[in-house]
DNA sequence: AAGGAAATCAGTAATTTACTGATAACAGAA
DNA sequence: TTCTGTTATCAGTAAATTACTGATTTCCTT
């Protein structure tokens, strides 16, 4: 019986370990790496270009974070499973991850088998975390999916207000975004006075943490 | 005329990166991965055992770190010529790198031909960098490695104008910092002044590049 | 002893934000 | 179709924050 292999594209900033990556899943029989990129713009432009049925995706890269990467693709609705592969460890990784819509999630840590079982799982459609402690996670993120809007208000923030929100964590004042969006300070203000109610805080502070924590900071090319 | 292969160790502690680096590795010609280590001690533990020409070393790793297992071979003598293949694009790394006693520096970024320059570099005992600027770097490094201070203005900083900097970064105001720290707000003022001055920026929003830049502003647990 | 950062604070003018409204467009509910 | 909610947009004024210009003390180096 003939069956296809599964097309992945790779997505990572590290060029070296990205070819290493291509040259290790192509020696699998049933896997094909149909595409690369390193950056999540360049994933965005690719998958209008092409289509696969996994994106291997590591959460660090330039221009545009994995997270954002994701919510991107989910809201472009292009049908591809998404699988992080990153080094980051941590819980809230790993949920903002699932939550923007990543099926599964693997750190570089891993050994290659482990990798493999991760695509296979994700091909099915099913989830795949590779932690320890992954099943706990898995749980809390399933039996409750409920309280969804409150967990992400991100959700709820229309556009205008996630461009503002962008701006003011790197820094800006109101009226230098009202310079670059073309928008009087008065219509940023408003934007801001939303993104407080919206994200329920009260200090400027809270909205750089909450920008940070759901990689809307990436470190920007020179 | 037959010519041995450039024996390689790998250390890295990201697993399946450092089969996928293997595996491109072994497919050139004249190379050839004799060992593998996921962490400094293992790498150690394994210069006793084996030796071989070229030592690829990640700086971050657990238990013993890049820098500190590049310190530590030099003194037990062993003879093995070290590159450091990191995602750290940071000058300090570099120069502390080389310094330890590094031959060459890539960064992940990297495409695979120039590891394998970086190799065949190392090999004959020559320096290696990957940098665009890396020419300036070595001969600052090697001939007057004294002024350390323009090279990276973060040196620069005082511990308390650090400080500043995170919060600033963060998006607290003057005066929520001044209260954190128990210091009127003129004092905040003056170090985010200084801040400007020695960081040659003219808008808070390039300092929270610079602190971006600069992995000062991590993501917090909940 | 002199020179030079580093740490700390003040006062006032100039900006920026906060807060309180407001209007127009549009989509969906009733 | 009318009502309601959401988004996008802007204004005015009071309150708060920043920018700018000094200044003092301590400590370290020469």
């Amino acid at each position: 019986m003939y069956t296809s292999k599964v097309k992945i594209i790779l997505a990572d900033d590290h060029a070296v370990l990205m070819t290493g990556l291509r040259l290790l899943l192509n020696n699998e029989p049933d896997f094909e790496v149909t595409g690369e990129a390193s950056d999540g713009e360049k994933v965005l432009e690719l998958l209008e270009k092409q289509s696969a049925d996994i994106l291997i995706l590591d959460l660090s890269m330039p221009n545009m974070s994995g997270l954002e990467c994701i919510r991107e693709i989910k809201s472009r609705g292009h049908d591809i499973k998404i699988l992080v592969l990153t080094m980051y460890e941590d819980e809230n990784y790993v949920k903002e991850a699932m939550r923007a819509g990543a099926l599964g999630y693997v750190v570089k840590q891993a050994v290659d088998t482990e990798l493999f079982d991760a695509i296979r799982t994700v091909d099915k459609g099913l989830r795949y975390l590779s932690f320890h402690n992954a099943q706990l996670l898995i749980n809390n993120l399933l039996t409750e999916p409920s309280r969804k809007a409150e967990d992400d208000p991100y959700s709820l923030l229309s556009a205008r207000e996630r461009e503002v929100l962008k701006y003011m964590a790197r820094g800006h004042s109101m009226k230098q975004i009202g310079e670059v969006l073309c928008l009087s300070v008065k219509t940023v203000d408003t934007y801001k006075t939303r993104l407080m109610e919206k994200l329920n805080c009260t200090q400027k502070s809270q909205l750089v943490e909450y920008a940070l924590r759901h990689g809307l900071l990436p470190v920007k090319n020179m």
